[in-house]
DNA sequence: TTTGTACACTACACTGTATAGTTTACTTTG
DNA sequence: CAAAGTAAACTATACAGTGTAGTGTACAAA
């Protein structure tokens, strides 16, 4: 099914790739449709028929990647197996999820979008959040089994977000560092892991 | 000497008033010369006779946040202070600076401008970075007195601001949390120092 | 106290350009 | 041939920056 695309088809996905690297690299403000267009080597008309309007196209785009890139499987704590890897593991699979091209890039277009309307960026924000609610239920079992001291989970949660994103995150987000590399998210997630658990494991 | 201002000089601090209040709201695209001309309650003809373009008004505007907000005091190792102490006291310190509201309204307006410029955005976050510089001479002293564990002072300086960022400065600067209280400010300064020492004291 | 002078400020019209979105006349493709 | 695409000109608007004629203010000379 994937390679049938029509004709109109193929051009609504150029529309949309085209759109996504200008948002990307420049910005809502300072794309122009003729710019999209161009790139998508599509004809102007041709990028009104498939939307209506740029705000439109912009909210598909983030709308499409937002499918893209969601599909947290969700890692229940497991009583058997030890918790440093157990941890080591979650982490490795948030560092991933981060260091996805395609995540990254819907946060530059979002960010670019919503930095000016704190509402809808708190809204985006709150949406992209959700793996949070996963790490706070398995710190939160992880406590009431007894492997690890009582704790805050929120608090908790936002400490290994905090320890993580500031190298496998925001760096990148801002394009000021690379993607990390295989090693280095294995390092970062057993750092942080044995940071974590140095202070919380029971 | 400060309220002998000409009326001259006046109408420019209300012009950079003006300018920092829309371009920290709006952005500086969205953000007319005409509109910072009605904010300042100044003609469109002055603010151009004070600046000669938006360009030389944003910049002008944030080299004067600039001298604002750097005044890094830089906190010196003392062997004879339990670490925990000196720790707790740089970290404070550390999160004062990045709640000072002048602060975020710099990062909000350089954030906004450089947002797709990743070579101007590199340079502007090494210069605000300077005092991670001081943290890592710190923790570089610390260790060589034996007061901590060997460490690589790099990476234990981005753990430490990891765990600040996480919650007195990305969340004010996205204008998505309050700035913090000062209890909330003692409280995240102390569990991170608790969490730092517990892998990383001697 | 009045008058003269320099200069910054104001109001407003104007130029030039960029850009969202439309229209039209014609072409390509399934 | 019908649906979709193309190129290019067009409309409407916003906005950076300029030019100008006149006004307000500070300050000094008379």
């Amino acid at each position: 099914m994937s390679a049938a695309l029509t004709r109109s088809e193929k051009k609504r996905q150029d529309i949309l790739a085209a759109a996504k690297q200008a948002f990307q690299q420049e910005g809502y403000d300072k794309t122009s449709m003729d710019r999209i267009a161009k790139l998508a080597s599509v004809s102007k008309r041709t990028v009104y028929n498939h939307f209506e309007s740029k705000e439109v196209l912009i909210m598909t785009l983030m709308a499409e990647m937002w499918q893209q890139v969601m599909h947290s499987p969700a890692v229940h704590f497991k009583p058997d197996v030890p918790v440093r890897e157990q941890l080591i593991e979650l982490l490795l699979r948030e560092i991933e999820a981060m260091s996805d091209e395609e995540f990254l890039a819907l946060n530059r277009v979002a960010f670019g979008y919503f930095f000016f309307e704190p509402d809808a960026m708190k809204r985006q924000l709150e949406r992209m959040g959700v793996q949070e609610t996963a790490m706070m239920s398995w710190l939160k079992a992880a406590s009431e089994s007894g492997q690890l001291k009582p704790l805050d989970a929120n608090q908790a949660s936002t400490q290994l977000h905090g320890l993580i994103k500031a190298e496998a995150f925001w760096p990148q987000m801002l394009r000021i560092a690379p993607v990390l590399t295989e090693p280095e998210r294995v390092s970062l997630a057993e750092r942080s892991a044995d940071l974590f658990l140095s202070h919380y494991q029971a």
